[in-house]
DNA sequence: AGTGTAAACTTTCCACTGTCAAAATAGAAA
DNA sequence: TTTCTATTTTGACAGTGGAAAGTTTACACT
């Protein structure tokens, strides 16, 4: 957390003084060095250097962590289907599919953290919250993408939803082994462009969007 | 178990016998009335009425535990798939959407166990196991429906990974709580039918199958 | 019958976990 | 300084998985 400038958001407290983002860096730490079973209130604690109780009383409970936790990720996660989508043209099923590219980026980048953010329990509570928005999940970046798709009198969810369900499907198996180990040479799994010809299906109806 | 038929397939051991499958249903008791984090090898062997360490002796630990309840409800998933599957004519589209009707219909009948089987380590071990077959995990299911659709010259895993990556991505955002509470006049979620469209983009290649 | 062996299961203990209540601490406010 | 409040620590508790050692049972062999 170097990041200096947001320090002053939170109240700079007396002891350790935003023992709140150190946990939450810990956390990420813990997740990216020893996986998702390790994250453990204590051990976050401990790579904080304050006592085990500490998180408990910041994030109310184990719980309360994970979700903090979570809500960084899809920050992360945010950025990287951003950053795929601004190195393409403004071609829609480019940008669909750059999106996806950014998707299983992140995946494969931060897997323990990906499982985590979509376990049942944690994504459902961000899902179902009213003071969650769409954009901290990252759902605003696949609406904007996909509204060139979406046909006339109908629900935008409806394309929104087909997108989102083949990718995170395909994420879901390529993290589970489905296509053999994973290979640096292709971090994307090795079919992953004639799985993804699939959304070549889908009809443009408006023009495209240009912006980033 | 009252299916006694099964008894004499393993030793009929002394103390309780036939502990395994009784733990296995214990286990997936406990899944359905009180969810996945309550599943441990201390509440699976008081509801089977022996010691804490008997499942962990039996399945060498939680983890072991997990994988053969797991793999007992991949037996259930595939029977709904295939139930719903029988319910269809010959005609591949109709086909591919019934085996996807059934898939969601096992997700929300059984979310616990779904969450279970569909965690990363679980379903990692059993895909990448050799000695696990594609029958065990339903795929079977799933690649025979799929050959209609598989295009000359191509690898059937194309098709396959783009089916099923829709469908379980569709049934992770339906549990996520995505598209509303559960509703019982709809268990398929209010957008089943439209998401599943994407589906009639797929070509029929070669003549459908009338088997069961 | 008696013995030995292997397997199933129990008992006991340990390290670790999350949660809670109470106490200590630090900074701000008076 | 004194008081107040939020932050953090300490200590305890029940529950967890796991390892080790002991007990019971079934069975094979003499």
């Amino acid at each position: 957390m170097s990041d200096l400038s947001r320090a002053p958001l939170t109240k700079p407290s007396h002891h350790h003084g935003n023992l709140r983002p150190a946990l939450i860096e810990a956390g990420l730490a813990i997740l990216i060095e020893d996986g998702l079973d390790k994250l453990t209130l204590r051990r976050c604690a401990a790579r904080a250097g304050v006592s085990h109780a500490a998180p408990a009383h910041h994030f109310d409970g184990v719980d309360g962590l994970r979700a903090a936790i979570a809500e960084e990720g899809f920050r992360i996660f945010r950025n990287y289907m951003l950053d795929a989508r601004g190195n393409v043209g403004p071609d829609p099923h480019e940008r669909v599919k750059a999106i996806c590219r950014g998707y299983i980026y992140f995946a494969t980048d931060f897997p323990a953290l990906f499982e985590l953010m979509f376990n049942i329990k944690v994504i459902y509570d961000m899902v179902t919250s009213p003071v969650v928005p769409d954009s901290a999940l990252g759902y605003d970046v696949l609406r904007d993408t996909c509204t060139p798709f979406v046909a006339p009198d109908t629900d935008p969810i409806l394309v929104e939803t087909q997108v989102w369900s083949l990718i995170h499907g395909y994420g879901t198996l390529l993290l589970a082994g489905r296509f053999g180990g994973s290979n640096p040479d292709a971090p994307l799994g090795p079919i992953f462009d004639p799985v993804m010809a699939l959304l070549d299906q889908l009809t443009v109806h408006q023009p495209g969007q240009t912006g980033a």
